[in-house]
DNA sequence: TCTGGGGTCCTAGGACCC
DNA sequence: TCTGGGGTCCTAGGACCC
């Protein structure tokens, strides 16, 4: 095995979300649509076709912007239901060619390659890299034949170097960068195409005069240090293309259910609204904490760290923590939040987000939760929510508010 | 471009212990 | 009582990803 042979592979579903509701309703073909909410509401685009595309809309804009630009688009709310569905169904095809997958979001996987020459090489292939361009145009042809859904892939000696190879290779495509073509391949692209820069080192970078990644690899130390810190050293190596060829943890990203027994550093629920009477807003807590809690307790883990997130209109956001003893008992985590609120609202603003997390996890000891009385009623709810869904039962001081919040509004 | 919701990782400062 | 340094944990905020 050559070990700078380019043998990593990021493969990635085009326009996933746009492409699954195409399956639904083939009329959606070749016209603008934009999943993330509807026709000028609230939210912002997840996905957007590429004729979308070709009107200014792009994925993360608001729904509201989109809907300027793009007035005769069809808007879809989305179905994730039937995303992850067929996001696995994906994942199974490109088992069937290496065992060795990750699965980075719901539509981006990357997949370790090394052996693959030797195991599917064929007379025809003139080499190696030919072997492995052609094993995974197999692959996105699977994924198109079998699913009906269009996928692109880039092959590289790197995780970072394959990622960006997959968005050159759009739509439909395949591109393998050689070893030793990384540098002069990255060179004239903008920086922002390089994951791990966003908005804010983009920005900071061209007030440098930095735009494109070759410029970044020659910058001198001391203008990349006080954007990306430690990070300055493995930044500069991914913009010339080398990188780790770990694949990395696996992502259990838009789940809609909790598996029990998969691990994730925290578990998080947050809502956004206009603006809200102080009393609706300790509502919206009571149904935040039932709801992290119901998955903490699906996963059997218990959290030692509760964090409140609050978002004022003015956008200012803050948050408090608390770590306590583990727990995923919904009573204990709403004293714990309604006390983190009183200390964090301190200004007289509206609140724009309300959010909260847990993390700090310990595996559950089940025999504990059964001897407390409110672990007892937690097991009675679950029991029901698992019939019937989470909205089936609430803990009092959630419905009251939200009851008496629908006799208002009525 | 006035900006959803789920995550991960990094940084910096302070408390506390030895 | 004061001083130093290292290690670890906690908290708050921010950048980034999809």
């Amino acid at each position: 095995m050559e070990p700078d042979a380019p043998r990593i592979c990021c493969l990635d579903l085009d326009t996933f979300f746009v492409s699954v509701e195409r399956l639904f309703d083939p009329s959606l073909e070749n016209k603008p649509v934009v999943v993330g909410g509807h026709k000028g509401g609230r939210g912002v685009v997840t996905s957007a076709s590429y004729e979308a595309r070709a009107l200014g809309v792009r994925s993360g804009m608001s729904i509201r912007d989109a809907t300027k630009l793009a007035p005769r688009a069809i808007f879809l709310p989305g179905s994730h239901d039937r995303y992850s569905k067929y996001s696995d169904d994906a994942r199974a095809i490109v088992e069937r060619y290496s065992p060795l997958v990750r699965a980075a979001s719901i539509d981006e996987q990357y997949i370790d390659c090394h052996g693959c020459e030797r195991l599917y090489y064929r007379p025809g292939d003139v080499d190696a890299d030919a072997t492995i361009r052609r094993v995974v145009g197999e692959i996105t042809g699977a994924i198109g034949a079998e699913l009906g859904l269009p996928a692109s892939a880039g092959i590289a000696t790197s995780k970072p170097m394959a990622k960006v190879a997959s968005g050159l290779a759009k739509p439909r495509g395949v591109l393998l960068v050689a070893a030793g073509a990384e540098a002069a391949t990255l060179a004239p692209l903008p920086v922002r195409k390089l994951p791990g820069i966003g908005p804010v080192a983009e920005r900071k970078l061209r007030e440098r005069g930095l735009e494109t990644l070759g410029q970044l690899v020659l910058a001198p130390d001391d203008e990349l240090r006080p954007i990306f810190g430690n990070m300055t050293a493995e930044i500069r190596a991914a913009a010339r293309g080398i990188g780790t060829t770990e694949l990395g943890r696996e992502r259990p990203a838009f789940r809609e259910h909790d598996p029990v027994g998969e691990r994730v550093g925290s578990i998080s629920n947050e809502r956004t609204f206009v603006e809200r009477a102080p009393s609706d807003t300790e509502a919206v807590l009571s149904g935040l904490c039932e709801r992290v809690c119901w998955r903490a307790r699906k996963r059997g883990m218990k959290a030692r760290t509760i964090t409140l997130k609050l978002r004022y209109v003015d956008f200012e956001t803050v948050s408090r923590a608390m770590t306590v003893p583990a727990t995923n008992c919904d009573i204990e985590i709403h004293h714990l939040v309604f006390d983190l609120y009183r200390s964090l609202r301190t200004r007289s603003l509206g609140v724009r987000l309300l959010g909260v997390a847990l993390s700090k996890f310990e595996l559950e000891g089940a025999q504990l939760l059964l001897f407390e009385r409110s672990g007892r009623r937690s097991i009675a709810i679950d029991r029901a929510r698992e019939k019937f869904g989470f909205d089936a039962v609430h803990l009092a001081s959630t419905t009251e508010r939200s009851s008496s919040r629908k006799r208002r509004s009525a």
